[in-house]
DNA sequence: ATCGACTAGGGTAATTTGGGGG
DNA sequence: TATGTCCAAATTACCCTAGTCG
């Protein structure tokens, strides 16, 4: 397990040493303490959701480090003929897919398979789709999730969800090629730089 | 019983060896000394006891082990207060605790965490309990999670839950004792499919 | 313009951690 | 590989100043 000190950060960050340990007072970071006076400690995992929580460039050294399966594809939504025809243009591709059509299923998969993007449907019953994208912004392991947005609503509903943390949308109905292209486009930066579409 | 060196020691929590036998020496971290040379020992369960103590994330290859002897609880509730009297007593009761109020932030909970057990609401809106444990069972790494249903359906609803794979369910309303007795009986039992995923 | 609350950063002393050679 | 000792480097707490924002 890698963790990083105050003073790693801090050179990461460019900021003082005390500016870190406030963060990390403050909860902002998550660190955890070692024995003694408490010299503080931050694994890689909190420290990258920091960086993605904040839209801060993910150093270089630091990138290879996020563990995904870059050929994974996770599909969230409810509607069945939805998802499945996603996954059927997806596969076409040569992507790997998996479905996910309610937000327990959706949330565990995530954890389990770490998938390199996400499509997300924002009108799923039950579910808030901008408070799925923000919890995947802020965990520890999965911020660095890419999530297309996928819905009807209006651009400005989308461009929402573009502010709490999506990577990119597309508004229904969108044709199979535009689906492709913006996964592409978004799987081709390097991983654990924002994209903003 | 299971021991680990200094050097180990060091390698999972990614310090200098020096630091760990002074936190030994100091008495910050439980260990024994050979005789001979007086080399260290720590045994496995003082090194979780100081991990926990310390809020040190537990590494990958100890969680396995952690997982039986855990005393980790999900609660799955959408209705907050409900959430809250729950944690309280089972915080009260020693149990570590975690709430998660939607299913998205349940499942990634359930992946990332492995408790021992999780209580689950049947109605929360937007999920459907049964499914959801049906889910838990079928799913390797998290299927050996004890589920205590909670809620205020009729009998055969309740029945029907422990058809699909929960362990247990209350009735609301319900005693605190009750809740306790519950769970302390669900987690004595012994814990041998546990684990391997 | 002044006030108050807040944040970032400088300096120092005390402590902890890390590294090298036995 | 682990330990003890010695020393250098890093980290922390505390108190302080300067700057920002409403």
């Amino acid at each position: 397990m890698k963790t990083f000190s105050t003073g790693d950060i801090a050179k990461y960050c460019d900021v003082n040493l005390r500016t870190v340990i406030r963060w990390i007072d403050k909860g902002e970071l998550e660190g955890f303490k070692l024995p003694g006076r408490g010299n503080n400690r931050v694994t890689e995992e909190a420290f990258l959701a920091f960086l993605h929580r904040h839209n801060i460039p993910v150093p270089d050294d630091l990138r290879e480090v996020e563990v995904v399966n870059s050929n994974r594809i996770l599909i969230v939504d409810d509607e069945v003929q939805i998802a499945k025809a996603i996954q059927r243009v997806l596969r076409g591709a040569g992507y790997e897919t998996a479905l996910a059509q309610d937000g327990f299923r959706a949330g565990s998969r995530l954890v389990k398979d770490k998938p390199a993007l996400m499509t997300l449907d924002l009108s799923m019953p039950g579910i808030d789709g901008y408070e799925v994208i923000k919890f995947v912004r802020e965990t520890p392991g999965i911020c660095h999730t890419r999530i297309l947005v996928i819905s009807a609503l209006e651009d400005d509903k989308l461009q929402e969800a573009l502010e709490v943390g999506a990577d990119a949308y597309l508004q229904k109905p969108f044709a199979n090629s535009e689906l492709l292209a913006s996964i592409e486009k978004m799987l081709e930066s390097p991983q654990g730089l924002i994209v903003n579409n």
